[in-house]
DNA sequence: AACCTTTATGGACACGTGTCCATTTTTAGT
DNA sequence: ACTAAAAATGGACACGTGTCCATAAAGGTT
């Protein structure tokens, strides 16, 4: 493997203004500077990453963890932040937690080990990791949370207005005249609360309307469970007239669920979901759907945490980002309205 | 940052019995082992990987290169060798290169840069970067394609049976009464031809069918290309019966033209594509497709991967996976047939 | 020419681990 | 009790870089 001093060798310099010749080009005379860079071309010298992490005490890495990289919205927060990081130097390292915090551990530990210099984190619900989290911050790991977080934690946070998605959704709803609206969401009992399923509550309770038990059993954010609550739901005495989903993922299932039972959708159900996924506008008919900025979000988040790690003061930033109603014909007014 | 200096001073050992608490442990004393496993829990002792790695010579970590993360097959690829990777103690660095050899290029670097131990790549078209691939694999680094290979690169490769694949789609299309096959796909004048049009050219041939030249045109593995394509095809004065979408990405493209056109399927066209992605069962109609298994690939990518790191020999494996046709009614007799 | 400043280059060292070899302690065989 | 073998532990060093400080050369001022 060719290092720095094989190129110094070359060019006939000190290894010190071999380095130069990539750190600090503008403190090197012209012609110096060529004659290295013309060693670094024809040795095809590549700097070793590692030696630089472990000198620096951080590998210039970002840590990545998400839920499920097969869910669109987190597939597209990927790229767009690998992409984002990867152009001021740093490379990307994923890793999901399946929503689960034993695996979220595992994968810190890891992430401790790589010694990343930035995490950005959809954390599993629960706060499982919550003092591991603060042992990396206190080492001078930069956290973000994105997505969710965890309240007390006091991590900067990249987040959807959640409350004001939701209350656009049921608002929209409202004023179709539905009035049973049941929601496809994860009803936490701790005190990590989904903010979309506490939002729902309160607005619910803010419109007049009464939520029925049948309505709070939670759905595990995955299309099956989604699909299963949606056939309770729907041979349940008093279906809703409206349901909400509170995840692209979600909405999969319950469509295939809508779809299996022949439910005509706006005429005998209206369906609304979080995420403009791209199968969304495929089907028949088109949903209406709450689509997030993901590529807005995914930059910002690429942006604090390298700002914060080559400025390297402690950053506090937390951001809400608005959801945007689109339209498309799987909502109208319930029947005998 | 804690080491293992600490933890051994902790533990009242010597370096060396602490550091083989952790990599051989079955070496040491059950005593000695549990007083230098109580000082690690105590102390959150993580090892260092960068210092490894630099001292290793490669780091424990995998690159994966895909197209374009986004797509559902390389998001499931990416999932499957991430947890696969993480089992055996390696870390996933991600990037995708667009299907852009320059692009691909600056990420090959930044893996070099952080002495990957092996690299899974779905390379871009051209052969653009195998003089960079070639010295990569000199120096120690093993590499894998995956999905697609440079056929003179003399890599390991886990690929689709694309021919076997093409072939049943053509063959099941003939059998319903095609003549008139229009692919979507790539068709790439150089000598790194796409498998499955190649496969497309030499099996319609085998059938007696003839290819029209306005069948010949390349769609570039995109949404709205494929989009495009698909107006066109329905725009030319002898349109197709049947149209064959060689990946589910330019299905999407392909489907939305259809619907938007109001084309009834199968009744005024069939329609047939690569890849099982799961709006593909929620449209109406549900579509015929030929699926992939792309856990099986990435599982074994990612056991070729290690075992070739860990055996440290130079393995050559080249795979070939058989895909499956799922009837779903998108597909039938055509008109007047 | 003497001095100071600026520009350009060189050298020493530490980061935390893995590897290799040396040394000490224990066990087994007689 | 003595020796050889096995088990357990310890120590020295190198990996390639970034950082800090030292030195040399060039330019400017009086």
């Amino acid at each position: 493997m060719t290092t720095i001093l094989d190129v110094a060798k070359s060019a006939g310099v000190s290894p010190s203004t071999a380095k130069r010749a990539i750190n600090e080009p503008h403190l090197l005379n012209q012609i110096t500077l060529e004659r290295v860079q013309a060693a670094i071309q024809a040795l095809n010298y590549e700097p070793d990453r590692t030696a630089g992490a472990l000198r620096r005490g951080h590998s210039k890495t970002i840590g990545l963890m998400v839920g499920n990289i097969i869910e669109p919205f987190f597939a597209q927060l990927t790229r767009t932040i690998a992409k984002a990081v990867q152009a001021k130097g740093y490379a990307l390292i994923v890793a999901d937690n399946e929503y689960d915090t034993s695996i979220e551990l595992e994968n810190l530990r890891m992430f401790h080990g790589q010694r990343v210099s930035g995490l950005i984190i959809r954390s599993a619900f629960g706060e499982g990791n919550l003092e591991y989290l603060l042992r990396l911050q206190e080492q001078g790991t930069f956290i973000l949370e994105i997505d969710h977080f965890l309240p007390e934690s006091g991590f900067s946070h990249i987040m959807l207005d959640n409350y004001g998605g939701v209350e656009m959704g049921l608002r929209y709803l409202y004023s179709l005249g539905h009035r049973k609206i049941a929601p496809l969401t994860v009803f936490d009992t701790t005190k990590f609360q989904d903010e979309r399923a506490k939002a729902y509550t309160q607005i619910m309770t803010g419109l007049g309307l009464k939520i029925p038990k049948a309505y709070q059993r939670s759905t595990l954010l995955s299309e099956e469970s989604a699909y299963q609550r949606t056939l309770e739901l729907l041979r349940s005495k008093d279906p809703p007239t409206a349901i909400f989903s509170m995840t692209g993922n979600e909405a999969s299932g319950a469509f295939r669920a809508l779809k299996e039972q022949h439910i005509r959708i706006p005429e005998d159900i209206s369906f609304l979901t979080f995420d403009d996924y791209s199968w969304t506008s495929l089907v028949e008919p088109p949903l209406d759907v709450i689509a997030q900025p993901i590529e807005s979000m995914g930059l910002l988040a690429a942006e604090i945490v390298i700002k914060a790690i080559e400025h390297r003061q402690p950053v506090l930033m937390q951001e809400r980002f608005p959801s945007r109603l689109i339209r498309r014909g799987s909502c109208s007014a319930p029947k005998g309205y």
